[in-house]
Formats: structure tokens, C-alpha cells, sequence
RNA sequence: GGCGGCGUAGCCAAGUGGCUAAGGCGGAGGUCUGCAAAACCUCUAUUCAUCGGUUCGAUUCCGAUCGCCGCCUCCA
């Protein structure tokens, strides 16, 4: 099966045909950065992180690009969201945004996510959105008024042919307030004048004002993959109006297809209901890193659909780090064996296991990305893997190899959910392993009170033992 | 009110016009073990919200009903 997308503006699934042989050009709306990142972040992050790892393995060179939005996004107050952080914590705009965007970069570090290869920030591209508004004034797509622009949505048709909807079905002042400097309620902002009292605010043709949130990502998209790119992604709740309104201007700028394919992530809900920095209802990602590891967080979020929704709870949490440590505990036995294993050639019926699992890992991931149903293959592959191994009387290193070599690019390379440390790689290695052979001489004479008792306290230090035929293995308790 | 989506086992979650309806968690049994634990192996939905329709055949397509969610200028 050809690598197929889901395209929300055709709403069917296509084959991705990329504009550049072996290229990718793909943009994702980054966060807002005025609070820390919540696991509503992580599943978006995460879920085109795998995308672009995907793309990668797949041998297509990928400029990934991701917005780092500091400026011009307003709440329903009329306040921007920067400024009201800046309030709250009593720091300059830009100290805010500072803060905010190292956690961001550190949550998402935590969570195994590939930095994008440019993170541009709206405030550092403020004359591209100044020059972008100029030229819609100058085609006729967008007027000013009392020193803010709008996009004149009437003069452009196909607005409204993301998300389905005519302008005039939708209910003007449903949420916000009708802006009486509007021609039509659903023209929407392109610059802001901005009062004396803003705090951001840079000189413009119109006067002193700020860019309109949608405006940024036009600009910063078109300036560094050009004016049509491949895929653009983001959150679906940004389908409308957001992705709506950036095709609008963009196209009306150039004349061109903005985007060829967009993809619209699903959202995390908390007992069934959006998780949300407005609802109060979020835990942040640093939070959860304190329960569970980024692998496990990152596994948690694949186990569902990019396009479906996922309800986050500690069972759920649970019963996917429960999972997620069978899978790589399967691994690195896998990758003990290696050491073990004697010399000797492949064994053809490794070449029959690893291409079927290629084959129907690589199906799923072609078909729109499907990684609950990949993750499904990599269990079906350790289950014909492990019987393998136990019907052999002694499998080679070679084959080993071989059969470790899919997993290696499909768990760690793709999934990104192989922890970068080994559990076992801590500084109290070497106590442990005295512990245990002195518990194991203990063993050999018998004296099962003592050395249960020491089995008994490394459990409540977080080490497991486990006992085997020849040697005792001991590994660390996630969580 | 308009637009879009969902409802699959105790829980999470893929999928399909007919072949055994993936996989994970949990549960049951077994192998191993001094006992454990872990790991491994086996089993665990005659049925896909409800009711109609199309069809030789529907969980899948169409319609209605019920329940839930997202968006309608704040959000990943």
C-alpha cells in the first residue's frame, strides 16, 4: 500500500504525493506560550512527531516547521493571551514567553519529541506579516478600518471549504461580541490597532498596532517552505476558524493551493470531555512525568488513532505503561540474547519473520498512520519471535540480529518509544549486583528467610528480582 | 440553530460488504521456580448503541431514534 493521508479539505484519504521527489514540506501550529504544556500538547506533538520520524525512515528529507506563537492571540476578553500571563506573573511579555517556551521545548524533550527544524516566533516576523496585510489591502481582500485590517471574507468564496460551512449559517455573535468596524461579522482580523496602554505593539502603515493570530501562520509557513507546501497540521478545534481563515488569506495573497494536505489531530478528553486550559481540567506534561515516563506517555497516546479522541486517566495511563513494559522488556531480552547467542549463519526463517512484520507493520503505517494497529504488529511479531526462539535449540547471533533490526527502526526510530537509558543503567548497578550474589549464596545454602528478606527490601526500593535458571536479573520498577 | 465526528468484550482500542471482528490492560489456566515475581504459552465478543431499509449477504452502505463529543472567531 502506497503512504496515505487522511486530507481534511477533501475529507477522504489520498496518496501522498509530495510536491519535491523524496521531499516533505510540512508545517504544524505550535503552542501559545503562556502556560505550561498540558497532555492535550503531548498527543498533538507527539502524533506528527511520528508522522515526520515516519518520513524520515521512509527516506524523504522533512523541513519541518512549527510556530512558536508569542504574540496577537486573543481571548475572548479582547486580552491577549501573552499579555494576561505577563499580568498574572508580573514579568515582561518576553521574560513570559521565554519561560513558556523552554517548557515547552522541555516538556517536549522529555516526551522524545524531534525538534522541528525551524521554531519561528510571530513577534520575530513582523514586518513578513506587515508586508502579507499590505498586499491583500493592495488585491482588494482585506480594508482597513480605525487603524486595524480585516479580511473581507465576501470577496473570497471558497471561504468556508476546510470546515464545510457557509458564513451565513453560522450564528454572528454566538460566542464573541459582533465588532461593529467589521463590514461582516465573519471578516476576521489581519492586524490590530493597539491602544496606548498595549504593551506589544510595533509601528505599521495603519499605525501602531499587532498582528491578528491567524496571520502568523501564513506568513512564517509561505516565508520558509514556500508558497505551497505539503502538509499542514494542527489541532482540530483550529480547523475553524484558524486553518479556515489561513487558507483564505494565503491563497487570496498568492493565487496558488496553500497547503496540498491537511491533517487535524483529535482531542485528549478527561472523563469524556475536552482537556482544556479554559475548563481548568489539564495536567501538565510535568506533572505526569512525575508518574510515568515519556515513553509511556508517548505509547499511551499512540495505543489511539491520531484523528481519535482519547480519554486520559490514571487506568488508562496504567494499563498502557503496563503494556508498554511488556513490549520492552520482550526487547531487551531480545538484546540479551545477542550476548549469548553462539556463532553461526541466519536462519531463513528469520528473513520470513522480519519481512512479514516489515510488510504489515509498514501497511499499517501507510494507511494514514495507523499506529494502534502498527503497535498491534509489533505484539504479533515478539509473539511468533519468542516461539520461534523456544522451538530452536539454539538460534544464531546472526539471526538475533536480524530479527532485533526491525525493531530497532520501528520502536526506537519511528515510535520513538525505546527509553534512551536502559532502566537498569543507574548508579547503584553495582550495589544491587553484590546484593544478589550474596542473596544467591544464601540461596545455595538454603537460607530462604534472608534471602527473602533482602528480595523483599529491594522491592521497596523499586528493584525487581527475578530469579532465572543461571543467573538472578534484576530490573527498575517504573513509576 | 448550522457544520463535523463518535457509540465494537469488564476497561482501552483497530478494522472490514461475505473468510478466525486486530492488539493492549484486566481475568482464568499452564510452563519455569525453594516460594515468589517477571517472562513465555493457551483461553477470554456467535457479535459491533437501538430500530428499520438496500443487498444473496451489513458491524461495515442508507434512513430514523437514543446517548456522547468537537467547532461556529479562546485552545494542541
Amino acid at each position: 500500500m502506497p503512504l496515505t493521508i487522511y486530507n481534511s479539505l477533501s475529507r477522504k484519504k489520498e496518496i501522498f504525493k509530495p510536491l519535491n521527489e523524496g521531499r516533505v514540506l510540512m508545517y504544524v501550529c505550535g503552542p501559545t506560550v503562556y502556560d505550561y504544556p498540558h497532555i492535550g500538547h503531548a498527543k498533538s506533538y507527539i502524533s506528527f512527531d511520528v508522522i515526520v520520524r515516519y518520513f524520515r525512515y521512509l527516506n524523504y528529507t522533512v523541513r519541518y516547521v512549527q510556530n512558536i506563537t508569542d504574540v496577537g492571540h486573543l481571548l475572548d476578553s479582547g486580552e491577549d493571551r501573552i499579555l494576561k500571563g505577563a499580568k498574572r506573573e508580573k514579568l515582561e511579555p518576553m521574560e513570559l514567553v521565554e519561560r513558556y517556551t523552554w517548557a515547552y521545548f522541555d516538556a517536549m524533550d522529555a516526551l522524545n519529541v524531534v525538534r522541528p527544524d525551524i521554531s519561528p516566533r510571530a513577534t520575530g516576523h513582523v514586518p513578513e506579516q506587515v508586508a502579507f496585510v499590505r498586499e491583500l489591502i493592495r488585491k482588494g481582500y482585506a480594508y482597513e478600518m480605525n487603524g486595524s485590517v480585516y479580511f473581507d471574507v465576501t470577496r473570497w468564496e471558497s471561504y468556508g471549504k476546510l470546515s464545510g460551512r457557509k458564513v451565513e449559517d453560522q450564528q454572528a455573535g454566538a460566542r464573541v461580541d459582533v465588532n461593529e468596524e467589521k463590514r461582516n461579522p465573519a471578516d476576521f482580523a489581519l492586524w490590530k490597532k493597539a491602544e496606548p496602554e498595549h504593551v506589544m505593539q510595533w509601528d505599521s502603515p495603519w499605525g501602531r498596532g499587532y498582528p491578528g493570530w491567524h496571520i502568523e501562520c501564513s506568513a512564517m509557513s509561505m516565508k520558509y517552505l514556500g508558497t505551497t507546501f505539503d502538509i499542514h497540521g494542527g489541532g482540530i478545534e483550529n480547523q475553524f476558524p484558524h486553518h479556515e481563515c489561513e487558507i483564505a488569506q494565503s491563497e487570496a495573497l498568492t493565487g496558488k493551493p496553500f497547503a496540498n494536505y491537511w491533517m487535524h489531530n483529535n482531542m485528549v478528553l478527561v472523563n469524556g470531555v475536552k482537556m482544556s486550559k479554559s475548563l481548568g481540567n489539564f495536567t501538565t506534561i510535568s506533572d505526569a512525568l512525575q508518574k510515568y515516563s515519556g515513553e509511556q506517555i508517548r505509547f499511551f497516546i499512540l495505543q489511539t488513532h491520531y484523528r481519535s479522541p482519547v480519554d486520559f486517566s490514571d487506568d488508562a495511563m496504567d494499563a498502557a505503561s503496563q503494556g508498554l513494559d511488556r513490549l520492552l522488556s520482550n526487547y531487551w531480552n531480545l538484546k540479551s540474547l545477542l550476548q549469548q547467542a553462539p556463532e553461526g549463519e541466519a536462519n531463513p526463517r528469520t528473513e520470513e519473520l522480519t519481512s512479514l512484520f516489515r510488510e504489515k507493520f509498514e501497511e499499517q503505517m501507510n494507511d494514514d498512520f495507523n499506529t494502534p494497529a502498527a503497535i498491534a504488529q509489533v505484539f504479533e511479531y515478539f509473539r511468533r519471535v519468542n516461539k520461534f526462539i523456544t522451538s530452536e535449540n539454539a538460534v544464531s547471533r546472526s539471526s538475533i540480529q536480524s530479527l532485533i533490526q526491525p525493531l530497532d527502526d520501528y520502536l526506537d526510530r519511528v515510535l520513538g518509544i525505546v527509553p534512551y537509558k536502559k532502566p537498569q543503567d543507574i548508579s547503584a548497578g553495582p550495589f544491587i549486583d553484590l546484593l544478589i550474589s550474596v542473596r544467591n549464596e544464601l540461596r545455595r545454602k538454603k537460607e530462604w528467610q534472608l534471602s527473602d528478606f533482602i528480595r523483599d527490601k529491594l522491592i521497596e526500593q523499586n528493584i525487581e528480582l527475578e530469579d532465572g535458571k543461571e543467573e538472578t536479573k534484576w530490573r527498575v520498577r517504573q513509576k
